[in-house]
DNA sequence: ATCTATTTATAACC
DNA sequence: TGGTTATAAATAGAT
């Protein structure tokens, strides 16, 4: 599409191919994410590249996108085939139809052992056991120690956020991510996510 | 991108939303099939509109990749980059008080429909009515759901980061940006909750 | 990994 | 929606 342009077909050469695949990966998941925000919408996105590697992107979490996309197959399974009754009657609402279809549906994956083998039940005895117990103190302690460390590393990747939106300027004049990563010994405390550039680098 | 450029952020208008909606999304599937033919990937695309509607791509079939990611998820089984890396940085025995918070925090998340929508809510429910009367049950759980959402947030960069980093064989799967990260020193952890995030793409 | 000549994608209008 | 056009982005080929 630029030098040249080319036929969408597989790529022969290997050494192109996967050079290829790095580029328009990285261009299909931004263009993923500018719709998902832009537009409000949920997306889900997975590759694998040929050599069984995955990459993903979800605007919630994929498995949200997956139950979502699943209950949007099965309601119209049931769609097919009760349409006629569905459309005409108005005494029961899509609502609760929907709610109906997706417990029956549930119902049905468990059986055919479609979700994960067991864990269910076996994880809920164990949450069963962990909170009866007591230690709730300790459980405090803990929580707050974890909520320090998420707290500090949701600082940390913000201000990945800065780094790379600032990359992405002074690289076009020339510099590579590496030699400004490097640099990264950063002091500036405050975050303000919502301006352009906030660190300043060289 | 073109008459002018514009902000990824969501479009305010609802006209002019649902136009972009229509033209980017048509861009986005052509990508994503561009991709697949090309370097011989296997993709799976879901994209449900504002309104609910449900576009898709699969280059195979949707429930192949989706099973085909459920496989990947289930055979890595991936702590939590955080607690490995409190694992790794302090004494066993937090460690081990780590890692049971963080299965409960697992636990939580689904309780509240945030991993695997649908599942056994009732019962879980059920649970922790059991547990009403303790005092401190309060408190925990208004820790947990905060930590829920670092943990929410924290995924949200990470995946922003996934977008722009160069290094994507390190970052991929969510297994965060440990070489990155640890080249930057952090200041103050102060978080005032939610994060306004303005990303310069392109 | 970077550069750049081209091809694509697309925002603003109709 | 479905075109047109001026620009911004993406990217194939080369380095």
């Amino acid at each position: 599409m630029t030098r040249r342009r080319i036929q969408i077909k597989k790529i022969d050469n290997t050494t192109a191919r996967q050079v290829t695949f790095s580029k328009r990966r990285r261009g299909l998941f931004k263009k993923a994410f500018e719709l998902s925000t832009l537009c409000d919408a949920e997306i889900g996105l997975m590759v694998f590249s040929a050599t069984g590697k995955l990459f993903e992107f979800a605007s919630s979490s994929m498995q949200q996108v997956i139950e979502r996309h699943n209950l949007h197959r099965d309601n119209l399974g049931k769609m097919d085939q009760l349409s006629l009754e569905l459309q005409l009657e108005n005494g029961t609402s899509y609502a609760m139809l929907s709610k109906e279809i997706e417990e029956k549906t549930h119902e049905l994956r468990k059986i055919r052992g479609e979700e994960l083998p067991g864990m269910d039940i076996e994880e809920l005895q164990k949450l069963e056991e962990e909170l009866e117990g007591e230690r709730f103190q300790e459980e405090i302690t803990a929580l707050q120690q974890k909520g320090a460390q998420l707290m500090e590393e949701n600082q940390r990747l913000k201000q990945m956020e800065n780094l790379f939106s600032t990359q992405t300027h002074v690289l076009e004049q020339g510099q590579s991510s590496e030699s400004i990563t490097n640099l990264c010994s950063l002091s500036d405390p405050q975050d303000n996510g919502s301006s352009d550039i906030s660190l300043k680098l060289g």
